[in-house]
RNA sequence: GGAAGAGUUCCCGAGCGGCCAAAGGGGGCAGACUGUAAAUCUGUUGUCUCUGACUUCGGUGGUUCGAAUCCACCCUCUUCCA
């Protein structure tokens, strides 16, 4: 459950308590979409690294290695090895990021398998039921995430149809979680606000499914290809329909000022592909802006990759070393670039929290929101 | 000593009279990435007074309106025969 400890304008400073342990947000999630950060980091790297939960990903694991298996080795949490809170995403943006390969119904979305191709059908109620087979401590919603830019007829009909998914979701969770042997009785489901960039359709379709007395309540479909005034936009106008005593997730985003900006707007939680994708490919987040470890300019560097770091990459290793090992392809570079990006992003998150407890995140949020956004540069 | 083959832009390697500043890799440089089909993808990579000009395909000379491509000689390398 969430509790609302204190806000500063529309930013909230909250706790969130679940059977797996309770975190702090805002809340940066780390994703783990196959039960594994990209890169090479496991559950323990996570902790050094300051993660408080992992997203996992439903369709991932149904294909491979499947949710029988993860039932019958005793669940996602023992799986993975990780004892803290994992949200699982439903397998609703697959439905928008395998286009190519699906067929939207009304009982649910017919896929052909991005790793064999062969067919697999999921509904609400198998997302339900594999999600339920992880025993994840947070399902999603089975959702439809609208393409950008989609017409407001499509939208309309599209989130209509998310909102019948979703009072489906909640009926098969429930009837899951009430089952003996269920692995995590307490599963908690967030629904999914979904219109596209339609203020009308998202304002509604929030309202709509804010009655459903949900755990918690997400905003999808943005960062999808739409401009970031919009996205911000977005969210000033749905927001204030979020039901304030739930926690305010806004999926898959995003960018350092995103998430500032985003708590600005009065969300809790985040999640992002960002930081561990950008890490492998030689992208580093720092304190000073945004930096190409690969650069020539780092050739013979000794410094740190964030001289305002204190993760176990910039504890111990220069930006010559890093960029070497990015350019003669060794995987460590990978690696020791996912465990920085991570930990800068968490402890991105950790700096807004303290900054919301001192009263300071207006301050925090003017000095840093466009100076992350920039090209890195030493001062 | 003789025979055959090869020398191409940073590297490998195509081209074998004009459409060639020269394919394709690699390497270099730069960029993108937002609920991960991504350790992926894109751009660029002779010089300049840059919608054009100049220099370049081992060297020198020649044939031709025109040569990386044809000819002669020379240099270097590889393989084979003595």
């Amino acid at each position: 459950m969430y509790e609302l400890l204190l806000k500063e304008g529309k930013a909230r400073r909250g706790r969130f308590s679940t059977v797996h342990g309770s975190f702090e947000t805002p809340c940066f999630m780390n994703v783990a979409t196959a039960g594994a950060i990209k890169g090479g980091l496991s559950s323990l790297d996570l902790k050094e690294v300051g993660c408080q939960v992992e997203l996992c990903n439903t369709y991932h694991l149904h294909v491979r290695p499947g949710n029988r298996l993860i039932k019958e080795m005793g669940g996602l949490h023992k799986f993975i090895n990780w004892d803290r809170p994992i949200l699982t995403d439903s397998g609703g943006f697959q439905v928008f990021s395998l286009a190519k390969l699906r067929r939207i119904k009304e009982e649910g979305v017919y896929f052909n398998s991005h790793v064999d191709g062969r067919k697999i059908f999921m509904g609400p109620e198998e997302s339900m039921q594999i999600q339920s087979d992880l025993g994840s401590t947070i399902a999603m919603a089975f959702d439809e995430c609208v393409e950008n830019p989609a017409s407001y007829e499509y939208s309309k009909r599209s989130c209509q149809r998310t909102t019948r998914w979703l009072i489906r979701c909640k009926e098969e969770m429930d009837r899951l979680n009430s089952r003996p042997d269920t692995v995590n009785p307490h599963q908690l489901l967030f629904g999914i606000n979904q219109g596209c960039t339609y203020e009308d359709l998202r304002i509604r379709h929030m309202e709509e499914i804010a009655e459903l007395d949900l755990d918690g309540y997400a905003v999808g479909g943005l960062a999808v290809g739409e401009p970031t005034d919009v996205m911000y936009h977005i969210l000033d106008e749905v927001v204030p329909y979020m039901p304030e005593h739930k926690i305010h997730y806004l999926m898959g985003v995003g960018t350092p000022s995103n998430i500032i900006e985003g708590v600005a707007r009065g969300i809790d939680l985040f999640d992002c592909v960002m930081p561990s994708r950008n890490a492998r490919h030689a992208t580093i987040f720092t304190w000073d802006g945004i930096m190409h470890a690969t650069n020539k300019v780092y050739e013979n560097d000794p410094r740190p990759l964030d001289t305002k770091c204190d993760c176990p990459t910039c504890k111990n290793f220069s930006r010559s070393y890093i960029r070497h090992l990015f350019k003669a392809d060794e995987q460590l570079a990978g690696r020791l670039a996912v465990q920085h990006n991570l930990y800068f992003y968490n402890e991105l998150t950790r700096r807004i929290r303290q900054s919301l407890d001192e009263g300071k995140f207006e301050e925090f949020r003017r000095y840093y929101s466009s100076r992350l956004a920039q090209k890195h540069c030493d001062s």
